[in-house]
DNA sequence: CTAGGGTTAG
């Protein structure tokens, strides 16, 4: 097949280049022409004289001779493949001049992340207007490549066309987005210039922009120099003193917005801060004399209990809102998965992935990695993983979730290998990630292995250590037996060691039985955390074991006078048909249930006998 | 074109 002269040329660069490998193919699809034209950028490059070649290539799309049809196309387009052919039917009819077809294709390029489609089909314009250069910048934007969005920005101040109020809000997101303070300062003294002072969705852009340099007082300066204001602006401003944390300015502004301005957001925002600042009875207290809920509130509602570690009642409301026939989405399932994975509660957990599964939801990186800690800590670590793989896209979280898991069911070298992985996915770890890392090591008794990742945290990531890093650390260190070591590093220590890392050390002194030591560590920690009985407990039970009486009765005398309350046991829960159980060492619970302590003894008598770990099928037939 | 809700550790 002759394409002509230039373009068999440029084909055949083409393809040794890039596509040489569909040489074999058909060549008389004129489907497979877009191979060819991979990339719109392509189509653009093409030296204007062959242009006209094109005529014989590229196929009519059916009936779309009408711009409107061709707009509706850059709609319904589903993939990049369609979106270039759209575009090479464009270049073919001389519609990539157009500039209202232009802004649509630039619309439609940001759907598919491909800004430099839009920037490229700008480029080539002779003239284009205000519209096009919003709709690029827009496109940018939302691709995350503020760069660029700016240097378009000043291609068209260049080219002498004055920006327009659609232009502002995705410029200053830009700024927000590349963290200049700078830049957004000197865009603000351009958009007093350009005469936006007092435009609403200019300004609303501005509180925010500051907002996210944490620059509350400027943020409430835009808002107060505002004539004008519409529900989004009081909104945006209520939310940003609820995020900072300032309550008393986020309600007093709610009480001075009209009310009639006041939507679900406003509303939404303040509940959120509320609930951020711990105050659940204020959260409540909006949500339930709101006018009426939406999605959202129900959400905020959900993750505000979840925030204050109510979990039960995070779920309940889950129930409540399904019951008013509110269906929920991806958000609000990320939410109450994290809930079931708090409580332990399997089952509903288990109904939750179910329903994402029917109903279709975008298996996203939040429920994601929600799901993975869930199993993880419901115990099924095999649905864990197997979700884990199953997802299309993972992120730090995810990674960090299922490394967490495998370290907390013991499989230190897994969850090490799991580390390398993400690391040769390029996935940069965080603090979080090195608290699991270190567990691991911990439960593997990988004392090489763990310092040399608690060097390496610092060296090769260069992530700040936490107080959580050393107490990992040192409960490694004195778990391996090397108390001196674990002294060692914490003279070294930068920071004040607290309660943790002197327990990790009395825990160790208990292993080794080094009174003396311990000795120290329970008096730091009665200093630290006067309050926690259970240091004082165990290290009572090592002056018992090594029966030292008199002083066993000291302490115990002196908890008594600094009325040290004893501390409630430690407790699990296990959900059986929907009902929740506690359970805790030695409990006495569960009197309705005899059989079960009447099981425990018969476990215990035969863990007694043979001294050894149940087989899971010994187990069964046990039972 | 502007506002409100999400995941991991401790």
């Amino acid at each position: 097949m002759n394409f002509g002269g230039g373009l068999n040329r440029f084909i055949a660069t083409s393809c040794r280049h890039h596509f040489s490998h569909h040489l074999r193919s058909d060549f008389s699809s004129l489907h497979f022409l877009y191979c060819y034209f991979t990339t719109a950028t392509d189509l653009i490059r093409l030296p204007t004289a062959h242009l006209s070649e094109l005529e014989d290539i590229v196929p009519n799309l059916p009936g779309a001779f009408e711009k409107g049809i061709i707009i509706e196309k850059f709609k319904t387009c589903s993939n990049l493949r369609q979106l270039e052919s759209i575009y090479a039917f464009m270049v073919k009819n001389s519609y990539n001049q157009d500039c209202f077809m232009i802004n649509q294709f630039a619309s439609a390029c940001s759907t598919f992340s491909q800004t430099d489609y839009a920037i490229q089909a700008l480029t080539q314009m002779n003239d284009p207007n205000i519209f096009v250069y919003n709709a690029v910048i827009r496109a940018c934007v939302s691709c995350f490549a503020p760069i660029q969005s700016l240097q378009i920005y000043l291609r068209m101040l260049r080219a002498q066309i004055s920006p327009s109020s659609y232009t502002f809000p995705s410029i200053i997101k830009s700024c927000a987005l590349i963290s200049q303070l700078r830049i957004g300062e000197a865009i603000n003294a351009q958009i007093w210039k350009f005469g936006f002072k007092s435009h609403v969705f200019v300004q609303t852009s501005l509180i925010d922009f500051y907002s996210s340099f944490s620059k509350i007082f400027e943020s409430r300066q835009v808002f107060d120099e505002m004539i004008k204001r519409d529900a989004f602006v009081w909104t945006s401003m209520i939310s940003v003193h609820a995020k900072s944390g300032n309550m008393v300015s986020a309600h007093k502004l709610f009480d001075e917005m009209p009310e009639p301005e006041r939507t679900f957001a406003t509303w939404n925002s303040l509940i959120d801060g509320y609930a951020r600042i711990k105050d659940i009875k204020s959260a409540e207290f909006l949500f339930n004399n709101m006018p009426s809920k939406d999605l959202i509130s129900w959400t905020t509602m959900i993750n505000s209990y979840s925030q204050n570690k109510l979990y039960q009642e995070s779920l309940s409301t889950f129930n409540q809102m399904t019951k008013q026939g509110i269906t929920p989405d991806e958000i609000t399932m990320a939410t109450v998965i994290s809930a079931c994975a708090h409580l332990g509660t399997l089952d509903i957990g288990k109904k939750i992935h179910l329903y994402i599964a029917k109903n279709r939801f975008n298996l996203d990186v939040y429920i994601g990695s929600a799901l993975i800690d869930m199993y993880a800590k419901c115990g099924n670590l095999d649905q864990s993983l197997l979700v884990f793989y199953k997802l299309p896209e993972k992120n730090l979280f995810c990674w960090n979730s299922i490394i967490e898991g495998l370290a907390s069911h013991g499989y230190a070298k897994e969850s090490l290998k799991m580390f390398t992985q993400m690391k040769k996915e390029y996935i940069k770890p965080n603090g979080i990630t090195f608290i699991s890392v270190l567990t691991a090591c911990t439960h593997g008794g990988l004392v090489k292995e763990g310092r040399m990742y608690f060097q390496s945290m610092i060296q090769d990531f260069l992530i700040p250590r936490g107080i959580e890093h050393y107490g990992c650390m040192v409960d490694l260190l004195c778990k391996a037996g090397m108390l001196e070591d674990a002294m060692e590093l914490i003279k070294g220590m930068e920071l004040e060691p607290n309660g943790v890392i002197w327990g990790a050390v009395l825990n160790g002194c208990r292993i080794q039985k080094n009174l003396d030591l311990g000795r120290v560590a329970v008096e730091k920690l009665m200093v630290l955390e006067p309050d926690n009985s259970g240091y004082y407990s165990l290290f009572v039970k090592m002056l018992a074991e090594e029966n030292r009486w008199s002083e066993v009765a000291r302490i115990r005398s002196s908890m008594k006078e600094f009325r040290v309350e004893k501390k409630s046991p430690g407790s699990s829960w296990i959900e059986i048909e929907g009902k929740s159980h506690q359970f805790s060492a030695s409990d006495k619970y569960h009197e309705c249930s005899k059989e079960i302590y009447l099981l425990l003894d018969r476990l215990y008598g035969k863990q007694l006998l043979d001294a050894c770990v149940f087989e899971y099928d010994e187990y069964i037939s046990f039972l």
